[in-house]
DNA sequence: CTGTATCCATTAGGATACTG
DNA sequence: CAGTATCCTAATGGATACAG
């Protein structure tokens, strides 16, 4: 099994007071209890299925088929973090075939607001964020044409 | 030089208009828009890179002591990023030795609220997930004894 | 000082086969 | 159905050397 999170734990900031003054003093170390879950939260598969159980609690093969490009394995991988986090409860029904349905804990559901409005931001400026790349791209292209010539 | 978002663009949700109803169904397509920025701004060092920008424009040397553990290469690299997508402004002035500063564009100060929110959640949350994962781990422990009894 | 280029180790993650 | 186990490739990212 893969093990994420395995170095020290570090409780960084954690006896730190925000105040008003200088928000963004989070701290830069490697270690930092944030920095990693904030690595875990924003993975390649976690928002998505964050997001997904946020409208319902689903099972296994319904998560699956939603999240297009995930392979099983990753799928398993990813919500056993969600769950070994707090984030997602897991429920097995003893029937067979057996029928395993996940779920928003209510720590999970905390998330919603700050991944919708990263979500949303997103969303507002893709096009800027298109447009920025075209002319970086163009600019790149014309300077390697000035460099060869 | 490493290169991202070389796939198909595919401007996905672009049109769909959220109401107020079903915030959440946001593309969960591969090839996703926002599904590439999501993962491009939550990498290991941009939004760290973006935090200290935050407060005040920077050199490549004072953001590389500033962030623990980021190679030259990993800085460089993010900054490029950064810079193509129109977040991160790069300013060279033509002085020996040469003095490179970097700041935020308007559309970079734009994600600072949402950064914000995703950082102070975990701020607030870590405790809960970090004895959310003892649990987990106790749990887990606890099972394989029983299984190898 | 601010990079770029190269090499190399680690990790993430897909494909496949098998199990309760 | 819902996984686990194994194998293997691709991508991430660090270390180092060198250049403008």
């Amino acid at each position: 099994m893969e093990e994420g999170t395995s170095k020290s734990p570090s409780n960084c900031a954690s006896t730190v007071d925000y105040g008003d003054a200088d928000p963004f003093q989070w701290d830069t170390r490697e270690d930092c209890q944030v920095r990693q879950i904030l690595d875990r939260i924003a993975d390649k598969w976690s928002l998505l299925v964050i997001a997904l159980l946020e409208n319902r609690r689903l099972r296994f093969t319904e998560l699956r088929r939603e999240i297009d490009g995930v392979s099983q394995r990753m799928l398993t991988v990813t919500l056993r973090s969600l769950e070994r986090d707090g984030l997602v409860k897991r429920t097995v029904h003893p029937v067979v075939p057996p029928r395993v349905e996940y779920e928003l804990t209510s720590l999970g559901r905390t998330l919603h607001t700050t991944i919708q409005s990263l979500v949303t931001w997103t969303e507002e400026h893709q096009a800027e964020i298109a447009h920025a790349r075209t002319a970086y791209d163009t600019r790149a292209a014309e300077a390697a044409e000035t460099t060869a010539s």
